[in-house]
RNA sequence: GGAGCCGUCGUUCAGCGGUCUAGGACACUGGCCUGUCACGCCAGAGAUCGGGGGUUCGAAUCCCCUCGGCUCCGCCA
């Protein structure tokens, strides 16, 4: 038997015992005559002790030990002479006497300290993963991650949902986001996709009569990564048949509860629910973050009439003004506030209007604009009292929105305002349909073309669709969206009239969803789904800001693997069997 | 596609026109040390400053290009 015991797990009741552990050489400290030893395994550290008195050949080889190397150690499990217990250590008030250890593998000195990559370059880091996650804090969020995902498979297997895998080579339907593409050997010019998302199958399953499904699904998007983004993450994928809204919602909030429970966190349901007018309006974002104040209010009519160009010109041609509250702003001062503005007009605001709130009331600059009764207005509708700062933002509706709600967050983390260890989820339901598209020339899917239109508002496609109302819902949690999903369209009509809308021909239409539009004919039942995405959950969890931190083996901001060395060139060879030839201008780039 | 910031011994940070023969800390090597736990003490080795070009009498330091990283915008149905 290599081992008898993990040493993390060792305690006093262990004193007496003979044992034999395996690990890793954390840290060494000679003292000459006598050797301390932290050995380290997944479970934990623990110090090993050699005595030249006890064991003169364990000792012996304990002198030639160097950082990581791999150890296996018999010996006794003793309890700590008094005074020298470590209390920081789980295993602090024992050690293991070493009657015996072996080498059975050295390891070549680590290019970083392993559990200290605290400003370590995010290269090293990935080209050396295997010795990154080997530290406590990687370790730990791999084991959240899997208790999390095994909560969500019990979970769900116990409310009667099937885990069914679908094909990782699918048909590429570019609808959304931009298909990794992989060439058909079998059919020289012709590519398979890798899947966005599970969605055409899933919903093909429902069509099956599966009824309930999930399936931990891997997605792929070759878009540009960010922090709480990369090119694959993974979603608990779930699909449900002849169900409504309400019962998507409690299964999501039984899951939630579920899966952070298991990883010690206790959550209350169900979720408040916003329409996403609501979340629009009092915050500027269709994913608040409920865990402070700090709401935002429209004063456009409070406002109105004053002589302040900006705002009498922007509420001329139909915008809006809207501001927020701080609390308590007296360490804003003159630097601070040029700041806050360069940071809302990343986002288009073209200016931010400060006032102070003293007792009777207003200051700044731009003040005197405002008629002692608009001053008077202002304080109620912020609910303002002394001491606080009101800032307002004057522009198109979306602009205003956008920049406040960046503000308010950017505001709270500055003036410390969140609150630790709240898990703050609300559902956001009731999302247009469409909204309009890029060229600004017609609309497109908000969420994507499966999702059915609320009822009642059917005979608005034609008339008004932007104020179609569609069957999606969010879940926010702490200011990120951690899931989405839809109730889904089970009638070709419909899909065929959504399809029309987002000004895919029929053709094109037939092209890509031909299938499904097909199953729709053969008895399709009404159905709708969810997926949550596991990265960003985990992540909160364990209070990580990337989600590279939650991955074992993610990609870095430009989607590249330095332990792989992923993406790479191919032989020609390789190309040649798929008939892949590259443009010469792609070739010599990359010499 | 765009913007900002960054790139100096293994790691990290300082140096920001000459004093740099590039400095500190940790790691590493050798020595000493029987109660440490990021052990301690002494000594030592280790970088031509991401790469290329330019300005200058002189460049780690200024300029241009390039590569790589991080963050953000676009993008992410």
């Amino acid at each position: 038997m290599m081992r008898t015991h993990s040493c993390g797990d060792l305690r006093k009741e262990h004193v007496g015992r003979e044992v034999a552990l395996c690990g890793w050489c954390h840290v060494r400290r000679d003292h000459g005559g006598l050797i301390f030893l932290d050995l380290r395994d997944r479970s934990g550290r623990v110090q090993v002790v050699f005595n030249p008195q006890e064991e003169k050949e364990a000792f012996s080889v304990a002198q030639e030990i160097k950082s990581e190397y791999v150890l296996r150690v018999q010996g006794i499990v003793s309890a700590r002479p008094e005074g020298t217990e470590n209390p920081d250590l789980p295993t602090g008030e024992i050690e293991v006497h070493a009657s015996r250890l072996e080498i059975l593998n050295v390891a070549k000195t680590p290019p970083f300290q392993i559990g200290d990559t605290q400003g370590v370059d995010d290269v090293v880091r990935l080209k050396y993963r295997y010795l990154d996650l080997r530290s406590e804090r990687m370790q730990r969020n791999l084991s959240v991650r899997h208790r999390l995902v095994t909560a969500a498979r019990e979970y769900l297997n116990s409310q009667g949902f099937w885990e069914v895998e679908t094909p990782i080579l699918l048909k590429s339907t570019p609808e959304g986001a931009r298909d990794f593409l992989v060439p058909a050997r079998l059919y020289p010019g012709k590519f398979y996709a890798l899947p966005q998302s599970p969605q055409l199958m899933k919903q093909t399953l429902m069509i099956s009569g599966v009824e309930r499904y999930y399936q931990i699904a891997r997605c792929l998007r070759d878009e540009d990564p960010r922090a709480d983004r990369q090119v694959e993450h993974t979603q608990i994928d779930i699909e449900m048949s002849f169900i409504t809204e309400e019962d998507i919602y409690a299964v999501v909030e039984g899951l939630f509860a579920h899966t952070f429970g298991a990883c010690g966190i206790d959550i209350s349901t169900p979720f408040p629910r916003l329409t996403y007018e609501e979340a629009m309006e009092r915050f500027g974002t269709d994913k608040p973050d409920l865990r402070f104040g700090m709401e935002l209010r429209e004063v456009s009519s409070i406002v109105k009439g004053t002589e302040f160009r900006p705002i009498a010109q922007t509420l001329d041609y139909g915008g809006i003004v809207k501001g927020l509250c701080v609390p308590q702003s007296d360490d804003i001062g003159r630097k601070e506030i040029d700041r806050l503005t360069a940071f809302a007009a990343r986002f288009g605001a073209g200016g931010l209007i400060h006032l102070v709130v003293e007792d009777g009331s207003l200051s700044g600059p731009l003040a005197k604009f405002f008629t002692p009764e608009q001053q008077e207005s202002l304080k109620s509708a912020f609910k303002a009292s002394s001491g606080d700062m009101l800032l307002l933002i004057a522009g198109d509706s979306a602009t205003v929105n956008e920049s406040l709600a960046r503000l308010r967050v950017h505001l709270a983390e500055r003036l410390e305002l969140i609150p630790a260890g709240q898990w703050k989820f609300a559902w956001v339901t009731d999302f247009p349909l469409f909204s309009w598209n890029a060229t600004g020339k017609c609309v497109e899917a908000m969420h994507h073309p499966f999702t059915s239109p609320r009822e009642e508002d059917l005979p608005l496609l034609d008339t008004d669709p932007l104020k179609v109302k569609g069957r999606l819902y969010d879940v926010v949690l702490n200011g990120q969206e951690v899931a989405s999903g839809s109730i889904r369209i089970h009638r070709r009509e419909i899909q065929e009239k959504v399809f029309k809308m987002i000004q895919l021909s029929p053709e094109e239409a037939e092209r890509r969803f031909g299938f499904l539009l097909e199953a729709f004919e053969y008895g399709a039942p009404p159905h709708g789904g969810i997926a949550p995405g596991v990265d960003r959950l985990v992540a909160a969890i364990v209070g990580e800001e990337n989600i590279r931190e939650v991955i074992a083996f993610p990609k870095t901001a430009t989607g590249a693997d330095p332990l792989t060395g992923a993406p790479s060139e191919v032989e020609g060879d390789q190309l040649a069997e798929l008939g892949i030839a590259l443009r010469p201008s792609e070739t010599e780039d990359r010499k």
